[in-house]
DNA sequence: CCAACCTGTCATGGG
DNA sequence: GCCCCATGACAGGTT
């Protein structure tokens, strides 16, 4: 703290500058602090600190440990610093406490980067005008001086919440980057002014103590400007629009050959007037030295901005930049997959509190913003999973030949497939040309497949087209999507076989030759087959799409008789299958319907017997009852002599008319047998 | 080793 | 006639 207050009182300031970097589908965002010299003191003492998140993945020339509490241990090399992921708004408060002229946050964005990096130096211009009059505003104010070069009011979300712009705008200007432009175009020569009007504080450093006070008020000043300056709307050319989305298209079609070194950033800000850089050359900066160990720098710590970014993200250049790796993916993401299509780096972090170099953010969609907090392995996997056996069989020449062997003698042994020996030691590329018969024996149904025949699709990509799959099936099946992503769909307790979970490192290939074996022991018969043959769709899609579409397909590719033969059984073994499943599972139902069922019924049977035994036992009751009543009546009764009326002998019998007889029980007794009588013939 | 169970496949028939 | 679906039967693998 004290050495930021004299690094302040010697009239430095602090630049939060965020550079955005979109290289194809990989998107860096750079987040870092410059501590701006003060006039007086040497051009290699400028700082770099670390941004909350900026040392993730290495990507940032900032160290990826510590805590921004030992900023007060600032050294004037840097190499000391201890600088990372302090809470942003600490760094804030500390930099607001002393009044130090801070620029809160200047974006640059990939195609301007572009633009400088092909020397185009009036945008570059532009781009410091912006870049010096963001500071004017607080952070998340939207600046943009030179018109185009910066998108002021701070991609992070973080500042997002809490700045001026809401964190729904904030994504409305990533995913609008024309719209944002026109938004910010106008307000430049008045901010201006306020930069000017705040760096003269800076320029005359000399006198600090009275910098102190204009700070501070300049300090509020500027709030008051951003605040002023947020719903402003300029209005800018169209060209000027379209230029940056051209340039932007540019950076993420080529994606390659965005490189800024930091002397290029800094030289932008110090060739512009406005700034306090005037004068200062900003060639070699010195690193921290957690980074630059990291970087096997010769020149120790003269490494420039864009060779730590080259160093770091080589990997992924290699997968997802190399012109000969098209890894490009359907904009419509599949529901069957999973994982986020695109991929982008995000130094940025939703949790400040978070341990910087721990922190993989933002594995997004470039139009998307969301921040995800990733792992290096979560890394590895998302990148991994976009690679598939087959493009690992399809571009790389110098898979092991075991792989292919050990493949083809997999399917020679499971499914009687019969290769000829002198192919396990092909290469692919002859493994393609090389016509094999494959037969298949298994369980009656056979059918042979040349290996060989594989139709035109592999090797002449461009003729093959879309297919116009039926809505509710995925139609963007556009080339790339097939020849890349083979990922025969297996049931969900089966486990991803045709993707790569992890990246392979050096020159491991038996843990690679070892996992393909693996993959292919997972995969099915007949994904196996038409891995083999080269059939340009997944198991899942061939059984799962409309027959219109099935039969647009084996019309529309280039595919041999084999191949159709292939699909159309896949296709029916497919149906079959869910079919069967389907039936066992609705033949299990039934049966545990019917279980259902007689647990039911013989509850309910005994509920029945407990009436009945119930009724029978209430019937006994009233008959005792009658027979007591019966007993009872007799034993009142007399005849005309005064005797007691012999129950024997006697009954009672009620008539219709509702008296009560005692008749003799032989009387009863032939009434009765001719009441039957007169039923019966009725 | 055997039986029960599971799963994929084929054949067949109906809609 | 073709396609889809349901289902019995069979075979191979797993438990």
């Amino acid at each position: 703290m004290k050495h930021l207050k004299r690094w302040w009182s010697a009239g430095g300031g602090l630049l939060h500058l965020t550079v955005l970097l979109s290289l194809g589908v990989l998107r860096v965002d750079l987040d870092f602090y410059l501590l701006l010299p003060p006039p007086t003191l040497l051009r290699d003492q400028l700082l770099l600190l670390g941004g909350p998140a900026s040392s993730a993945y290495a990507l940032s020339p900032l160290p990826a440990s510590g805590g921004w509490g030992n900023a007060g241990q600032l050294h004037p090399k840097g190499r000391e610093l201890d600088l990372a992921a302090p809470p942003e708004g600490q760094l804030l408060r500390e930099v607001r406490a002393l009044g130090v002229p801070f620029i809160p946050r200047t974006r640059v964005d990939a195609w301007l980067v572009h633009s400088v990096a092909a020397g185009d130096a009036d945008e570059a211009h532009g781009l410091l005008g912006a870049a010096a009059a963001s500071s004017a505003g607080e952070a998340g104010a939207s600046v943009d001086g030179g018109g185009q070069a910066v998108q002021g009011g701070g991609g992070d979300p973080r500042e997002a919440r809490s700045g001026p712009l809401g964190a729904g705008e904030e994504e409305k200007v990533l995913a609008e980057p024309t719209a944002q432009v026109r938004d910010t175009g106008g307000c430049a020569s008045e901010k201006n002014e306020v930069l000017r009007e705040k760096h003269e504080g800076v320029d005359h450093s000399s006198q600090h103590e009275e910098n102190e006070e204009r700070a501070s008020a300049q300090k509020e000043n500027s709030f008051q400007q951003n605040n002023e300056d947020e719903n402003k709307i300029a209005e800018k050319p169209d060209w000027e629009a379209e230029k940056s989305t051209e340039s932007r298209n540019e950076g993420h079609l080529n994606g390659t050959d965005i490189s800024l070194s930091l002397e290029d950033l800094l030289q932008l800000l110090s060739s512009q007037p406005e700034n306090s850089l005037e004068g200062i050359s900003l060639g070699d900066i010195p690193l921290p030295g957690s980074i630059s160990d990291g970087m096997n720098s010769s020149a120790h710590h003269h490494v420039t901005f864009s060779q730590a970014i080259s160093q770091d993200v080589n990997l992924h250049d290699a997968i997802l930049l190399s012109p000969n790796n098209t890894f490009i993916r359907e904009p419509v993401a599949k529901t069957s997959q999973p994982q986020e299509p695109f991929l982008q780096f995000h130094s940025h972090t939703t949790n400040p509190g978070q341990t910087p170099g721990t922190n993989l953010t933002g594995y997004l969609p470039p139009v998307d913003n969301h921040m995800r907090n990733l792992t290096s392995q979560d890394l590895d996997l998302n990148i991994f999973d976009e690679i598939d056996l087959m493009s690992l069989l399809a571009t790389e020449n110098d898979l092991d030949q075991i792989d292919i062997s050990q493949l083809f003698d997999e399917l020679d042994s499971e499914s009687g497939f019969s290769l000829d020996s002198s192919h396990n030691s092909t290469s692919v590329t002859k493994y393609n040309s090389s016509p094999s018969v494959c037969d298949e024996g298994a369980t009656g149904y056979s059918s042979n497949y040349d290996l060989g025949a594989v139709g035109g699709y592999y090797q002449e990509p461009s003729k093959l087209c879309h297919v116009d799959h039926d809505s509710g099936f995925h139609g963007d099946l556009t080339f790339q999507h097939i020849f890349h992503n083979h990922t025969y769909h297996l049931k969900p307790s089966a486990p991803e076989s045709t993707s790569e979970p992890f990246s392979w490192p050096g020159n491991s290939q038996k843990i690679r030759s070892r996992y393909l074996e693996d993959a292919d022991r997972n995969l099915s018969r007949d994904e196996r087959h038409a891995k083999a043959l080269h059939v340009p769709f997944s198991v899942d899609e061939i059984v799962h799409m409309p027959v219109d579409s099935f039969n647009s397909m084996l019309s529309r590719y280039y595919l041999t008789d084999l191949q159709v033969s292939l699909l159309r059984d896949i296709r029916r073994r497919g149906k079959n299958k869910v079919a069967a499943q389907n039936c066992r599972k609705r033949k299990l139902d039934i049966i545990l319907n019917l279980e259902y069922d007689v647990c039911n019924l013989q509850a309910k049977k005994e509920t029945l017997k407990r009436e009945r035994a119930q009724c029978n036992k209430a019937i006994n009751i009233m008959k005792q009852k009658l027979h007591d009543l019966y007993r009872d009546v007799f034993s009142r009764l007399r005849d005309d002599q005064g005797r007691p009326v012999n129950p024997n002998l006697y009954a009672l019998q009620c008539s219709h008319d509702g008296s009560i007889l005692i008749i003799p029980k032989e009387l009863v007794a032939s009434g009765h047998k001719k009441e039957t009588q007169k039923g019966k013939r009725k």
